[in-house]
RNA sequence: GGACCUGUGGUGCAGUUUGGAGUGCACGCCGGCCUGUCAAGCCGGAGGUCGCGGGUUCAAAUCCCGUCAGGUCCGCCA
């Protein structure tokens, strides 16, 4: 039907007789003899020049026979990959009429989220769009191919799978042929791929459609792509170096440049230099203790025994509604207050001016100021309280806020974090699992997993991108006599382990390899690498927020007669 | 479950703070002119339940209450 692709042609096809299909981006009359129609395809655009009046609007749907010939000297256009060449000669066809679309092709406006989503076949014309598109089917295959080189098999995982009463909240599916009873969607294939060790797979791979029934979000959807992998006989180490190397063949495959290293720092670091897990390490505003400046403070609000702040260099002209705003944000990320000092200058001695400032000693004046480095025209800003992750946390936050730039900007800096703890304390300060009850403690805290283990570090890693977590993995338990230790810290009963994982419980005791694994979240990967800062940017048909898609209208009610064949009552009116 | 932002011809915005006739800009669409444009240009035209409902007022796009939709975030996401 076609000869070529519209962005394809260049001075090599200068004399070819071509016929090109594609979309009418735009067309450009000047008078009933010359007319300029420009085809778009997938690969870019192409100007065909044609003499006599031309029946066709914008998007109908066309193909071009003509012939290719450089541009008259003087109007060669550089700011089109094409813009060296024409088709001239030209005889047009119409092989499908557009009604005038509701949003514009092009990428320079940015229309309505929910025009988007309503028309989304129209948005993915967009050049923003196909860009994204593509370049994530790279990905997909640089992952593929980057895998299979270290000796990893494609399993395909089921979607129907059994209710797990952990972690996420599952989508839930009916059963037609069990009343009363019902499958759900896999939050992640993390059982299944187990097995495949058990099963003596080796090496799996998938790339897995994984659901979560849980508030979406710019970094969240409640369908998103995992690439998944597990493999036996290996440690942490070894797992982190393949990961590396898939990940690096990725980075290659989608922006030219391998990443020199990746970075490894323990949680602990993290939450001590970025008051968070997922680390920014493309800017300082690194997180500084202020505990020993105000010890035995009268200050009410530094009393607490957590005490850290940040830096904002050459932040001391920030206005006092940034400020307010500021607390306000600290508030609703958990903090009882913010405290804020802005340095100037007296005599060229570095002061402190804020509603506290008063309030210190001259020691605590002095020792805010060396521990924080602050120097005149800075901002300082300073939460205490008893819980250090809230504390680090409520200030990491505002780092990112106040120092970072868009996700995908700037150098991709990798980072694995390393030495997660193996349990978190509820509201209760009782430990609940930080992964999943199938990771493996570190060996040389084993001992303490009865006495004390809040203190336990689990073979956990995470890799970070400029502040995104792009995944996280584990080594697993293969032993049982771990596995009862850590349901017993768990408080787990065996009924109620049997009753929750019997199967896997039953498959780990017919021989179970030592085995780890990992799963990258491949939307968040690829929206750093498109300079997106929102997964649905670089997924086909995403929804919106609230769970709906403008488009097919899902959710819907199902007819009566298909909820009795499920067994469901239909909603009361 | 909660906080905040947005909603104005087909599209993107301004107008809302301080109430006074649907006012303005750009794109698109329709018609006309135009032989080298490329976001073509020039002239003319059509196109509106100011998201929806209620309230205050002589008068509401504008103020108040509610609601819907989209977005960002908190909770949630082992």
């Amino acid at each position: 039907m076609r000869t070529g692709l519209c962005g394809r042609l260049g001075l090599d096809d200068v004399g070819r007789s071509v016929r090109l299909c594609g979309w009418v981006a735009r067309r450009r009359e000047h008078g009933e003899h010359l007319v300029f129609l420009d085809l778009r395809d997938y690969t870019g655009l192409a100007q065909c020049v044609v003499d006599g009046s031309l029946e066709v609007r914008s998007e109908d749907v066309v193909a071009v026979e003509g012939v290719v010939r450089a541009r008259p000297e003087g109007t060669a256009n550089p700011r089109l990959a094409t813009g060296e060449v024409e088709i001239v000669e030209c005889r047009l066809e119409v092989l499908a009429a557009a009604e005038t679309p509701p949003l514009s092709i092009e990428d320079r406006v940015e229309p309505d989220e929910a025009l988007r989503m309503r028309y989304r076949y129209l948005d993915l014309r967009r050049p923003r769009m196909q860009h994204n598109l593509r370049l994530r089917a790279r990905v997909n295959s640089a992952l593929r191919t980057a895998i299979e080189r270290h000796g990893f098999c494609e399993v395909e995982t089921p979607l129907l799978w059994a209710p797990t009463p952990e972690g996420a909240r599952e989508f839930a599916v009916p059963s037609r042929l069990h009343h009363g009873d019902f499958y759900v969607l896999p939050q992640s294939p993390q059982l299944a791929k187990q097995l495949l060790m058990v099963a003596g797979l080796d090496r799996y791979y998938q790339i897995a459609r994984c659901l979560r029934d849980e508030d979406p979000r710019a970094d969240r959807q409640y369908e998103f792509t995992q690439f998944d992998l597990e493999a036996s006989f290996v440690s942490q180490d070894d797992v982190i170096e393949i990961v590396s190397d898939v990940v690096s063949a990725a980075t290659e495959a989608a922006t030219g440049e391998r990443p020199e290293h990746f970075e490894q720092m323990t949680y602990e670091e993290a939450l001590e230099r970025f008051g968070t897990d997922k680390p920014d390490l493309r800017f300082g505003m690194e997180l500084v203790d202020l505990t020993a400046a105000f010890v035995g403070t009268s200050l009410r609000a530094f009393s607490a025994p957590v005490r850290r702040a940040i830096t904002l260099t050459g932040g001391a002209e920030t206005p006092r509604s940034r400020l307010d705003a500021l607390v306000e944000r600290a508030r609703s990320l958990g903090a009882a207050g913010l405290a804020w000092f802005r340095v100037s200058s007296d005599a060229g001695e570095p002061v402190l001016d804020s509603p506290l400032a008063g309030h210190l000693s001259a020691d605590e004046r002095t020792g805010l100021l060396r521990a924080t480095g602050a120097a005149p025209g800075d901002m300082v800003l300073a939460v205490a309280g008893d819980d250090r992750r809230r504390v680090c946390g409520v200030l990491g936050a505002l780092r990112v806020e106040l120092g970072a730039k868009a996700v995908g900007d700037g150098p991709h800096r990798f980072v694995w974090v390393v030495d997660f703890p193996m349990f978190e304390p509820d509201d209760q300060g009782n430990p609940v699992p930080a992964h999943h009850p199938f990771t493996m403690p570190n060996a040389e805290d084993l001992s303490r997993l009865a006495t004390e283990p809040l203190s336990v570090r689990a073979q956990s890693y995470d890799l970070v991108l400029n502040g995104w977590e792009l995944g996280s993995g584990s080594v697993r338990i293969h032993r049982a006599d771990v596995q009862q230790q850590v349901f017993d810290a768990l408080g787990i009963s065996v009924d109620e382990a049997r009753n929750r994982f019997g199967f896997l419980l039953d498959a780990f005791g017919y021989g179970a390899p030592p085995h780890g694994g990992f799963a990258i979240g491949l939307d968040r990967m690829v929206a750093i690498f498109c300079g997106e800062e929102n997964i649905r940017e670089v997924i086909a048909f995403p929804k919106t927020q609230s769970g709906a898609d403008p488009m097919t209208g899902a959710p819907k009610p199902l007819a009566a007669s298909a909820l009795r064949e499920l067994g469901l009552a239909p909603p009361k009116p």
